[in-house]
RNA sequence: CGGAGCGUAGCUCAGCUUGGUAGAGCGCUGCGUUCGGGACGCAGAGGUCGAAAGUUCAAAUCUUUUCGCUCCGACCA
């Protein structure tokens, strides 16, 4: 295509309001202008990334027998009560009324629509297994959209659903959703790797996340040096501790005075303590249930861990009034001996578990005690309690022995077992080869289309712009011809521009009446793989430039060979992604 | 939803403290000179200063309200 005709409006400077690579680079080069916060309208260039990356998603699935259907964005939100998704995704989900009264839900994600149509078509094990996918625009009142395209309202994913009739068909359709996944994120260009994710239903090694390891990452993933062992950190297992001796000769708990001393500093300040010694104690609201939860005082609670031990539920710390009445006094100073009838479950991690005594609050107003030893001052198991893993890894932590790293990650795709949850509600089932009726078994998978682009530009820039990957730069090469009103450049221009293209070739042509300067600086901000230029000084000695993007300096090259060489160039590319 | 900040030309921003004729750079239009890494000169177009109300002889500037945006936090199948 000609430069000329197309809109590109690249720009020098970019809003203080982008703060991160990707989304600089991606105004820059005029991939995006945004409209809203959290919308974005794609430009002709950011377009054409995106429909090479829906390509090669839209490719692979397909190979995987995967097959592409299209439901509507507006859904009918009578089937988001009936999955009671209504109330889970709360704010998030965006909606209207329409003329009728009715309530349509804006399309989030799509289990509801799939398994209704499959509720109403699929009804013997003869017709499964079936994997349903879309390649669509979906909306998330987020409560923050931030860092450009990477969290916005509206955003492209490739959202797949399976349907299988036994356990081992679902794990053979993850796994190759699984390795589906590998590899159009190789052909994306994009370094990533797969980490253990907060489990479906079914459990055990149910969901995996692909991440795409970048400082502008929104997720943390741990994991050990050798990669034996990736997470995300809501899910990260941590090694116990190894437990204390128990030691009957301790000093009996001793209550002190710790006026107004209700956090774990002012606690540790006042009676020279450090939070190691500590034993955090949080109330809060699980669902109905009101729990208790114990950490270290150098630990962090893991909001998802607890809720898996809580069995589920919406996960809040309790209102002020519950923490006075679970605990007698003021919020603060709530600890683990004499709690009320009022507490439904106690969790304690097990680094309280193994620690050989603790301070904690006493629950009294302005008290703390001292010499607490679990297992002597307050039970360990039992009717309500018990010592499960809550708290976020950290710095020291363990995997098997092997030391746990920390980096940050952009979650690009997400597989996961769903099991039987939505085939039960909305009545997906099938008769099995006995005659009995049984609900599907689901399996469902999505990938950020918009977020690989990110990723990439992330993962691949330097001081002048953006270096795409072939596959999905906006083009494959660009043609600078730089004296324009000269007959053999433009000339010569022309032919190798339609010898490319007739070889299938996506090419850009810069025909723009510019300076030289002017067209190099953007052809490097659109991050082109592949650069031909084509001037008087090296046409006097019968040679056109060819530059790969991360080349430092361009590579002479006859003219009669131009064309073979980018071509030659380009299946070299090509074959790395491979 | 809590905390902080920002809304002035197409874009990036100054001006606001101390009220008094609307500014710069980039971009854009025309002409000329340039032409291998974001050229230069001259001439020009372009703004109800987010909106509303108030104070004042006079408001971009002070007050109040409101809308939008951004950052930190909370939240995120």
């Amino acid at each position: 295509m000609k430069y000329s005709k197309l809109l590109i409006p690249t720009v020098k400077e970019v809003p203080a309001e982008a703060e991160i690579t990707s989304h600089r680079l991606m105004i820059r080069a005029g991939f995006i202008r945004k409209v809203a916060s959290g919308t974005y309208t794609y430009l002709p260039l950011g377009l054409r990334c995106l429909q090479k990356i829906m390509s090669i998603v839209r490719e692979e699935m397909n190979a995987a027998d995967a097959q592409e259907i299209d439901m509507p964005f507006v859904q009918p939100m009578e089937l988001w009560e009936k999955t009671g998704r209504r109330e889970a995704y709360g704010e998030t989900l965006g909606w209207f009324t329409d003329r009728h009264g009715r309530e349509n839900a804006l399309s989030p994600t799509a289990e509801e629509i799939v398994t209704s149509l499959v509720a109403a078509e699929v009804s013997s094990y003869k017709q499964l297994p079936l994997n349903l996918y879309q390649i669509k625009m979906k909306y998330r009142d987020e409560f923050r959209p931030r860092f450009g395209v990477l969290r916005s309202r509206e955003f492209i994913m490739k959202d797949s659903y399976s349907f299988s009739a036994t356990l081992e068909n679902l794990d053979e359709i993850y796994q190759s959703m699984r390795d589906a996944y590998c590899k159009m994120f190789k052909r994306c260009g994009l370094k990533f790797v797969v980490v253990q994710a907060q489990s479906g239903e079914i459990g055990g090694s149910g969901s995996e996340e692909f991440m795409v390891p970048c400082a502008a990452g929104e997720d943390i993933i741990v994991h050990t040096e050798d990669g034996s062992y990736a997470a995300n950190i809501e899910k990260a297992q941590i090694d116990a501790p190894a437990k204390a001796e128990a030691n009957s000769d301790a000093p009996a708990p001793e209550q002190i005075n710790t006026p107004n001393a209700t956090t774990i500093d002012e606690v540790c300040q006042l009676l020279g303590t450090t939070p190691q010694e500590m034993i955090k104690t949080l109330v809060y609201q699980i669902g109905e249930k009101v729990v208790v939860a114990m950490v270290r005082g150098d630990h962090d609670v893991n909001e998802d861990k607890l809720r898996a031990a809580a069995g589920g539920g919406t996960v809040e710390l309790a209102e002020e009034a519950i923490v006075q009445e679970v605990s007698g006094a003021a919020v603060g100073f709530a600890g683990p001996v004499g709690l009320t009838v009022k507490v439904d479950q106690i969790v304690i991690d097990p680094w309280v578990a193994a620690m050989e005594s603790g301070v904690a609050g006493a629950n009294k107003t302005d008290y703390h005690v001292r010499n607490i030893v679990p297992g002597r001052d307050f039970a360990l198991d039992g009717e309500k309690a018990s010592v499960v893993d809550i708290r976020n890894a950290i710095e020291g932590d363990t995997n098997n022995g092997k030391p746990l790293q920390f980096s940050r990650g952009i979650e690009v795709g997400h597989i996961f077992k769903l099991g039987t949850k939505y085939s039960e509600k909305l009545g997906a089932t099938f008769l099995d080869e006995n005659g009995e009726t049984k609900p599907c078994i689901m399996g469902c998978y999505g990938i950020g289309i918009n977020r690989i682009l990110a990723s990439a530009i992330e993962a691949s820039y330097d001081d002048n712009g953006c270096i795409l990957p072939v596959s999905i730069a906006p083009f494959e090469v660009e043609i600078i011809p730089l004296n324009n009103d000269k007959e053999e450049v433009s000339g010569l221009a022309d032919t190798i521009y339609t010898k490319l293209q007739e070889s299938g070739v996506d090419v850009l042509m810069d025909d723009r009446d510019g300076r030289p300067g002017v067209k190099f600086k953007d052809a490097d901000l659109l991050g082109i793989p592949l650069r031909v230029v084509i001037g008087e000084r090296g046409l006097k000695e019968g040679n056109v430039e060819v530059k790969r993007r991360t080349d430092d300096k361009p590579t002479n090259i006859p003219v009669d060979d131009a064309v073979s060489t980018v071509l030659e160039w380009l299946g070299e590319l090509k074959q790395n992604l491979q």
